[in-house]
DNA sequence: CCCCCACATTGACTTAGATCAAAGAGCGCG
DNA sequence: CGCGCTCTTTGATCTAAGTCAATGTGGGGG
């Protein structure tokens, strides 16, 4: 049984994978029993769109498990997604009704949702919830900002490194260990979506990636197993002093 | 009396220009006189450096006039503004003491601060703050992935016509009007200026703007002095669709 | 087991915007 | 009032990344 199954099954906040570092992170035991009870766990494929933009959001919630990008379109097409959905962030926005952007999973996704309003209402009764919900969203405007510099400043290479940096980091922090030396993690995206990602082509992508695995930045298994020898080489291939961006 | 000096000497919440937008919207009589009581104002010169980023940041604030920017560099010296702070904008982040970006006036600026460990308390006490507060950073946060998909997706020319229509947008904000048909205003920011927000060089944004210019979507009268003849037609150079990107 | 099909790579050529370089233009100060 | 400084415009050339076009490839279903 994965842990997906279990949850779906069993749902226990206490042996939630996110519990430390989701919406609910601050919650003392009766606040996560009012949480719990309004809680209610949804799965989706990849390739799935969860929300469109201008939709009404009747729920909101936090990703337990895999990765669903946010991203806006121009009439034409054009396309930029504008931020990535990793296990513990948090979906949705109390006190808007219409969604701003796309939400689609780029792979099997897990997400443990509330109703909005029901959300709502434990918000004002919880102190813990709101002051977490706006400590996550200015670290999410943190990482939008330094996601500015990227797509304004850096060239190909620094922006493809720059996006292996962020997913192995966030890998890390996902199985408590700490970003450096060597790192092992699967991207949990297309060579598309990373390209919307980063304001670039496919195609480009796809050649700077050779580039780095040619100049030995990272391993490849497959097109998307990614071993990287030294986690601070990729930092300096980023352009990012080697301590390097945001703190997890 | 400028409204500058006014308010430097004879300080009044309920006079102030951006009482009914800024962090303290929300506030009723009693939690208006705690702010009152811990506010101070700052004037700062145009070209000045409020904050460096990494330094110990010991107030918060509002913009009360004029326009600021927040900005990041990379050790060469590339640089990206990723924010724009017009009046009502609030600036610094209570619960973090080291300022994440560089803190520009780009014109004379007039601040209304707090120091920061007396607007935390005021916080704590007061709901109104904090939830005004989170709805801005609400808003921010949108402002960003606006922005992303501007320097991810958007040519040089779409990407100055985005910048002016965001201009005139909030200069409109500030004198109560709405933003349609025919605009005018100044620019406050140099081309360089601009280049940096818009992920640019300074003579491609130069090169641009004398093109919307000679193209009679903007009327120029000296290099900061702006007239918009048809604010739907600016949208439309932008890329947005008419009805154009984010509420102010 | 192998065939498909979506995903990915690679190559040839084009182009938007950067870079390098040289004049203008507004304005604050002596 | 005109000197000098900063900001701006404009031109010529270069280049990183986009576009168009084949060609590989690996993993899930028949």
């Amino acid at each position: 049984m994965t842990v997906q199954e279990a949850l779906m099954h069993a749902p226990n906040c206490g042996d939630c994978p996110i519990r430390h570092r989701a919406v609910c992170a601050r919650c003392e035991a009766d606040e996560l029993a009012a949480l719990d009870e309004i809680k209610y766990y949804r799965s989706f494929q990849a390739g799935q769109t969860l929300i469109w933009s201008g939709d009404r959001m009747d729920f909101v919630g936090s990703v337990v498990s895999g990765l669903a990008t946010l991203s806006q379109a121009m009439e034409d097409g054009r396309t930029q997604t504008v931020g990535l959905l990793f296990p513990s962030d948090f979906v949705g926005r109390p006190g808007r009704d219409t969604a701003p952007y796309n939400v689609v999973a780029t792979t099997d996704l897990l997400m443990c949702c509330f109703r909005k309003k029901a959300f709502e209402g434990v918000m004002t009764r919880t102190p813990n919830v709101g002051q977490r919900l706006l400590e996550m969203t200015l670290d999410e405007l943190d990482a939008a900002r330094e996601w500015m510099l990227v797509l304004g400043r850096k060239t190909a290479r620094e922006k493809i490194a720059s996006l292996l940096a962020i997913v192995a980091r966030r890998d890390a922090s996902l199985h408590l260990r700490r970003a450096t030396g060597r790192m092992v993690f699967d991207l949990p995206l297309t060579r598309e979506a990373m390209a919307d990602y980063l304001g670039l082509t496919l195609e480009t992508v796809s050649r700077q990636i050779s580039a780095l695995k040619r100049d030995g930045v990272i391993l490849l298994e497959g097109n998307r197993h990614v071993t990287v020898p030294d986690y601070n080489r990729l930092l300096e291939e980023a352009g990012d002093d080697a301590d390097g961006g945001l703190p997890v």
